[in-house]
Formats: structure tokens, sequence, C-alpha cells
DNA sequence: CATTAAGTACACAGATCAGTATACATCAAT
DNA sequence: ATTGATGTATACTGATCTGTGTACTTAATG
């Protein structure tokens, strides 16, 4: 029961994660997550009733990883600007995207992605990425929640939007500034929403 | 040589363009859309030596189908617009890409929607989709040519990012308030960028 | 030592996939 | 009337896919 390092479980979740992410989702075949992985196909089975549940599993440790990297990111970059702490945070969350869009291994966001490989919204896959992304909004809030906001709900789901736009545009056009031009408006949004025109 | 309405090859473009859309690309078999075609395997594979050509096909039909759709929206909608026009244009043009996601079809942009399952930027399915999205850009700044910009580009790049943004949240999370929330900041920033500060 | 849990190796089923081969039908143009 | 282009029907190939069946190994635990 207890092993080396990592339970063979975490192991093929991570490896199919991977996968799934670089060669998409049904471009990649189990056959191909056990060689990466080394392990026997029984052992997939023993652990995953179905290639769906495998797909479900990589869905949710990429939203784990992704929250992480990019509550890590904002730590990084809040420090590094001036002014209302908040309106830092907010700053220092699209340095995060920008970093992540603009790396090496970078290929779209893995839950966009998979919408699109299950574009039935009421297949399994599909709503859990809905909730993903229901989860980056809620987090958006929490940054904003020093700030004075009309309707801070409201302005988070702009951001959001701004920020699928922002991840999209960098991974179908290869535009490495996307992220900086999604920031941009942000400050513009912020700007107006803060400061009262009058 | 002369035959009946539509030639066997545009009605098989147009079917799996259609199944491509609802379904997904690698999640449509070539049988199946000969079976809602009603096109024997052998025409197709006389008009298409591969199903990526196929695949390829429906792209570019989708392309000119989406920015005719564009330009009859912008048309519809601007003269329901007051004020400048090429400010009316652009306002139009979100009303036009929020009439089609609240659409009953709608399943997402069928582009960014193959980029995903392609997520290899050098593969051919993913460049035609990077130059339909540069076409949208470019179709944008004619948008705004009677407007006085600094940088009419960037302006267009910002707006097809909201875009995008839109459309991709609309799908993932079954929004029907997306398109509206990408025109609410389109607003902000034309304001902005044509009424200087000071 | 015996039991039990977890993993492996490997063959295999059954479906589906893209693409080909072959023989036949239709029909317009020469 | 013959030819040539286009399409049809059907069977088939070979690869690949998800998932299962089975017998063996390994190691921790009692």
């Amino acid at each position: 029961m207890t092993q080396g390092r990592k339970s063979k479980r975490e192991h093929l979740v991570e490896t199919a994660q991977q996968l799934f992410y670089r060669e998409g989702i049904k471009g990649t075949g189990i056959d191909t997550v056990l060689e990466h992985a080394g392990v026997a196909k029984r052992t997939l089975y023993n652990h995953f009733k179905s290639k769906d549940e495998l797909v479900i599993a990589t869905l949710q440790r990429r939203d784990q990883e992704f929250m992480a990297m990019l509550k890590a990111g904002v730590k990084k970059f809040e420090s590094r600007q001036t002014g209302e702490p908040a309106f830092a945070r907010v700053l220092a969350y699209f340095d995060a995207i920008e970093e992540w869009t603009t790396s090496k291994q970078f290929s779209g966001c893995m839950f966009i992605n998979a919408s699109a490989e299950y574009p039935r919204q009421d297949h399994p896959v599909h709503v859990i990425c809905a909730m993903h992304k229901r989860l980056v909004i809620q987090y958006i809030e929490e940054l904003m929640s020093g700030l004075t906001l009309a309707d801070p709900h409201d302005l988070a789901v702009q951001l959001a939007v701004l920020t699928d736009g922002a991840i999209v545009n960098a991974h179908t056009t290869s535009n490495r500034n996307a992220a900086q031009v999604a920031k941009q408006i942000a400050v513009s949004l912020l700007t107006l929403h803060t400061q009262p025109a009058h």
C-alpha cells in the first residue's frame, strides 16, 4: 500500500494531463498514455472505469494546479506594483496570465480546449469546464474585494471574458502580446469603475 | 457535369461542416458524414484525398459564411444606432455577435474549436484558424475606418480579443450575456480612445 | 507461512476508423 | 452509338480504439 513517491493513479493522471493538453484528448489514445506512464493497461482500468473518468480526473487535477499557479503568480507580481493593493493584485493577475501564455509549453486553456472537444453542454467534461470558469470568476472577485465597486461580480465577469479572449487569441494566432492587450483593457476598466466619471 | 441544385462536393462540405461544428471534428467519422449526406464513400474520396482536406474545405466554407453573417448583421443593426457612423458600426458588430452567440444552434467558434482539436500550431488546420482570426481583425479595422484613432490596428486587436472572450465564455459557461458584456467594454474603450482624456 | 492487495504481461474482443478496390449505373457530349 | 466523367454499392484492408479476461508476480501484513 505505502509505495515510492507517487501512487500509480497519480502518475497516470499526471501523464495523461500532459498528453491531453499537448495533443488533445481525442487525439491521445489510452495506449499512448500507458506507454508514457510505463503502467499496465489493467492498472489503469482498476483505477478508472473508462477513459472519460480519466479525462475528468485530469481536469480536476488541472483545476487545482491552475488555481495554484494563478495564486503563486499574483503573489509574485503584486509586490512589483504600486498603489491600491486590490488594484495591484488585479494587475498582478494579468501578469501571471501573461507569463503563462508566453511560456514555452503553453497550448491554450485546457478547459476551453476540452469544451471544444466535447461541445455538448450536458456532457460531464463540458460541465466540469464550466465549473472551472466559474471558480476563476470567483477568484477574480476575491482579488478585487478591497475595491469599492457598483457591481463587483459584473466587473469580475468582464475581466474573465477578457482573460479568455487573451488566452484564445494567444493560442490560435500565436500572439505573444495578447495578455498585455487584455491587461491594458483591464486597467481602463478598473480606472473607469473605481474613479467615477465626474 | 451540369447537375441538379448543388454539386456533390458542395453538399458534402455543407453536411460535414454542420456535423463537425455540432459534434467536433475528431468526434465525427467519415461514415457519419456520408450517411447524413447520402453520398457514396468513393465520391468523397474522389473530391478529397483525405479527411484533413475535407476539414480544411469546411473551414474555408465557414470562413465565407461567417464573414457574410457578420456583414449582414452589421448592416441590420447599424441602422438602429445613433451617432457617429463608424462608432455605430462597431456597436452593430457586437449586436451581430450577440445574436449569434444567443442563437439556438450556437456551439462556439468553429475556428477556436478546431484550433483546440489540433493544438499543434504548425498543423494546416491550426494555420487556417489563425488566418481567419486575422481576417476578423482586419474587418473590425475597416468598420472603424471613420474614427480618428492613435492606433486603429491596436484597438481592432483589443476588440477581437474581447470578441473571442465573449464567444468562449458564452459557449463554455452557457452564458447568454457574454456578448453584451463584451459590447459594454467595447463602448468604454471606444469612448476612451475617441475623446482624449483632457 | 499464508493471505491479500496491487501491479504486470499479454492476448484478445469488438467496434470504429480512414482509405482502397472493384464492378456497375447514369448521363452528357462528341 | 460510343466514350468519358461522375456517382453508386459493397466489400474489404489494416490500423487503431476502448475495454476485458486471465494468469503470474511482488510485497506488505497478519
